[in-house]
DNA sequence: AGGATTGCTTGACAAATGTCAAGATTTTAG
DNA sequence: CTAAAATCTTGACATTTGTCAAGCAATCCT
């Protein structure tokens, strides 16, 4: 019979601390194991963006990665863990996207043009990744499990366009004039809805955002 | 056998305008027949509004409504027939939710009172139905048969939100100060974000709006 | 090297799903 | 009233789905 507790309940708590002074064996089987979790995340995340969450099957998140489907059970205990895990991991790849423009930037239009231009980037070349943010952020409107990840995301999100207006109202000398709730509702708001439109077919949707923000951003901050 | 041409052309296409002058049966047939699709999408979203796309399914679906499985398939032609149903359906219901207050409002404080209101209400009392609208407008990100209707929607709700904008700027002898664009884009991630708390339990998310939106409006329009 | 642990594959299972056709039932028309 | 047309039910179908267990393969440990 197949050695079953230790596996499995690794498989349920999120891989922490091993902490423990005896051996860094324990840690580098740990390091592993969660190691692997994020590849098949990672493929995962590529079936979701592909597929979007409705459509997409256990099945095939394992013929995207280089496995079999039966091994997505041993590393995850069902399906929403395997969701959850891929929400999680989207995130760290996500939040500091602009930091580098910002923070380097020394001008007001310096940093505008940076902005617009990784702003315009993004839409093109990773509308997958954002449509599926769009698409699991409105599961976790009706699959509970999802929510604390999603809204510490959305709280990331936030901060993120919070950094990038204040950075830019601080070249100016001044401070953002709206909350960070309205900041990030804004863009977020404008940005969703350009993904809509790019996705549609609309060649003009990225350089209507690109202007729509250009023409905003100076009267906010 | 079963006469299929009349009735299977008749799912396809959208009931539009009979208007030969032979005589109003076939037109009283026709508005029985997209009375009941009108009827069977009311049980749709129902299901949809509390399962989401992702886990409705055809029979859930009828089993809200007084009928079995076999008859959505004699009403709809497929699952995205009846999606697409209940999409246009839902747009119509939605769309001038605000319009009496805006066009009773005789004041800018009156107009407020009564948007804020409203805007909590709907929160409160129609949760479900809009992280449906969430919903489907993500599915629209992956599947191309719900784009236009989505986009429609999309228009009139940034419509809808501009009437309100206007009317409160009207009212104060002036004009809003952002593009419709913008202006939806705020409204809806705002909303959006509170939606979101609320279904999580967060008791102020709703008061936590309107002040937000109370503050915001006036600096607008 | 050899036994044990870990990692992965294979195949199976029951449940659920979209779809459809045959027929029962109801409504309509002449 | 009766035949035909429209409406609805029932049961079936082929797939797909999440889940899991048995076993093969690779790795580790002593």
């Amino acid at each position: 019979m197949r050695k079953q507790s230790a596996v499995t309940q690794r498989k349920i708590e999120t891989p922490s601390r091993p902490s423990k002074p005896s051996d860094r064996i324990e840690r580098s089987r740990v390091d592993k194991f969660s190691a692997r979790r994020i590849e098949l995340a990672e493929a995962a995340l590529e079936t979701l963006a592909e597929l979007g969450y409705a459509r997409t099957s256990l099945r095939e998140i394992a013929q995207k990665s280089e496995f079999t489907h039966g091994v997505l059970h041993y590393y995850f205990s069902d399906k929403v863990d395997l969701i959850c895990c891929c929400v999680r991991h989207y995130k760290s790849k996500c939040v500091t996207r602009y930091d580098q423009i910002t923070s380097a930037a020394q001008s007001r239009d310096e940093l505008m043009k940076g902005f617009l231009e990784k702003l315009g980037a993004t839409v093109r070349d990773e509308a997958g990744m954002h449509r599926l943010w769009y698409d699991l952020r409105s599961q976790s409107l009706f699959e509970g499990a999802f929510r604390d990840d999603v809204a510490e995301i959305d709280k990331s999100l936030e901060d993120m366009v919070w950094r990038i207006a204040s950075r830019f109202a601080s070249l100016g000398g001044r401070q953002p004039v709206v909350s960070r709730g309205a900041l990030y509702a804004l863009f977020d708001g404008l940005f969703q809805r350009c993904l809509l439109r790019h996705l549609s077919g609309d060649r003009t949707a990225i350089a209507d955002l690109q202007e729509e923000v250009g023409r905003l951003l100076p009267t906010i901050a």
